[in-house]
DNA sequence: TATGAACCTTCCTGTTACTGGAAGGTCAAG
DNA sequence: CTTGACCTTCCAGTAACAGGAAGGTTCATA
């Protein structure tokens, strides 16, 4: 198939796939127009990899997860390391995510917002 | 004072520093030997600047809250939009994180990580 | 048969917010 | 006088694509 039907497949827009194919992601082959030519294993690595990014992992991440899903010998214990130490990211950024929460949303309040120009936001921003 | 005091005062690096004012958010005097010379009031704006990204407003946000703090006329409500909107942005990215963890932490707990090749996240990844 | 739309191709640039490094000038101390 | 710590400019690279130009292909339709 070509790459339109790729991408509706996928999910994932025909830029970013061949874009993907430039990392060396993926290999379709080639029809005689030059065109690529997805097969349906390709389809399933393109879900994958749309899957693993929106999971969070960073493409390289998803080309280690890939090898790992290619590679019949492997552990799961490496995969489980992959997703364990993103799942402890993913926490600190939601920790940072809420103090920064926390701080914004004291400073939107204790802002009156009217057409006079003493703003509690900008005294903190230049204090803190 | 030069580069590297205004860096160590603001707590920007120097490569930053020289960023901001390429993009024209700084604009310090030179000295005799070309070296830029930062003032008090150029650091106060540098630590605003820090500030404001730490808090997870965009470069151009912050370009807008300094010229917002420079202006002694404009209205308070004017810089509470902006905090709002960033509010808004946050608690976005806090759900989707958090929605994203469980999902993670669901596939971690799955997987049973040990030598044996079959893997319910890398499952999981190939059909989800 | 011509033509137009809807595909596809490669290549180049731009995005965000810096960071790293090369090549070279300046300054204070020993 | 030289060494080391500063400083300068400029160029390239990062992550992960997105946008667009210029041009080839295919298919349906007038």
């Amino acid at each position: 198939m070509n790459i339109g039907e790729a991408s509706g497949r996928s999910g994932l827009p025909a830029k970013t796939i061949r874009y993907y194919e430039d990392i060396g992601l993926i290999r379709p082959d080639r029809s005689n127009n030059g065109y690529r030519d997805y097969g349906a294993d390709d389809v399933h690595k393109l879900r994958f990899l749309h899957r693993s990014r929106s999971l969070g992992f960073s493409v390289e991440e998803c080309r280690q997860l890939l090898a790992l899903y290619e590679d019949k010998s492997r552990a799961s214990a490496d995969v489980k390391d992959i997703a364990a130490t993103k799942l402890i990211e993913i926490d600190r950024k939601i920790r940072e995510l809420t103090e920064l929460r926390h701080t914004l949303e004291h400073l939107v309040h204790a802002c009156h917002g009217n057409e006079r120009p003493d703003c509690p936001i900008l005294e903190e921003l230049s204090e803190g």
